[in-house]
DNA sequence: GTCTATAGGCCGATAGAC
DNA sequence: GTCTATCGGCCTATAGAC
């Protein structure tokens, strides 16, 4: 694959020389499609390797342990929400917060499905991102603050929580898997609104 | 099943034999705590032979495989689950086949609050569940049907998934693991029943 | 029927040669 | 940057003691 002028069965691309950062960039798409095929526990380094055409110390050359690799697939979407919240928390009215967040938080679930499922459904891969991100503060405990403000009553939080741990889930659902993005949005965020008391935005025409 | 047909007791009086189904028993139990504290992922067959002091092939011989020890755990919680839904299915008006299966359902999710945590967040044990119980259709599907219809519209099949999965996932959710059984119950199927467009049950006083 | 002793194969992970 | 070689741990399997 590197230097093999002789052989014209290229995967993709034509040069010789593979950026760095290409690698490490095949290697995440690669580890999402495994992971979101047989699971994170399911998906031994030598399979991402055999499909890499690498072998495993190669693999471990661009990622120091397992744990490393699920964290990479899944940081994006986490920073998103991440951005999200702090976003959310610059509204003054709390309503404007809180749409903010449902908005962003819907639509971020919906773009990332099949990461969404994984990593929401994933308790090693949930206990490494905690880690990952923000010594302090877990992201989820920041989530919750903005939507039910900092000492909610417990039928508030109850709700909360089943609200983003039910979109989280839902929306990552294979059986919800053939309808097209903006369809779920719509229902998803029409679903929270309604459990979090939020007047209605999509009156059926 | 073993064949005690003799009429007497199985459990041995002399000498220092266990009953078999003691044995099992324990090690459902240890399986259970261990699980809980490590996850199913971080808890080797090693660990749970050392706790109840024998080899791992003792553990060996009571279950086949380790996949059979998460299912033997989580088995009672199932059928009693899957038990709900065929109750609910014999009503006769739709909402006191909802009604039935949301008691039930929260019910058993706030009783076995380690469980369903444990099971409805690791995705190896949640497939090996649907492998054991019945061939066809799975329990999940059943459960949908009941709670809204055989051909239900996606608003309706979007609300209902975010129901039983925020449901589910917020009552095993460790953040709320100090409130007590009655008034988890209670909030959890409020949020339910407003969400599935049930009255209310429990005006404030 | 219940358990111990032992072994094989795959896993994640590390060290060091090209 | 990628490789070979190797480690200890894991799940699984079998042979055989009591």
């Amino acid at each position: 694959m590197t230097a093999g002028t002789a052989g014209t069965d290229a995967i993709e691309g034509s040069s010789a020389a593979q950026a760095p950062e290409d690698t490490r960039a095949r290697l995440l798409g690669t580890a999402l499609r495994l992971f979101s095929e047989h699971g994170v526990e399911g998906t031994s380094l030598q399979m991402i390797a055999d499909a890499l055409g690498v072998t495993k110390a190669a693999v471990y050359y661009h990622f120091k342990a397992k744990a490393e690799i699920t964290e990479a697939v899944a940081e994006p979407a986490i920073r998103e929400l991440d951005a999200i919240v702090d976003e959310a928390a610059t509204h003054r009215r709390r309503g404007a917060q809180i749409d903010h967040l449902l908005d962003g938080f819907v639509d971020v679930v919906v773009r990332n499905r099949v990461l969404v499922a994984l990593f929401s459904s994933d308790p090693g891969v949930a206990r490494a991102l905690e880690k990952t991100l923000h010594g302090s503060q877990t992201f989820k405990s920041k989530l919750m603050t903005v939507l039910v403000g900092p000492e909610p009553d417990l039928a508030a939080e109850v709700t909360a929580r089943v609200t983003l741990a039910g979109i989280a889930l839902a929306g990552g659902d294979p059986d919800l898997a053939d309808v097209d993005d903006e369809t779920l949005r719509r229902h998803l965020l029409d679903t929270a609104r309604r459990l979090l008391g939020r007047p209605r935005r999509h009156p059926r025409p």
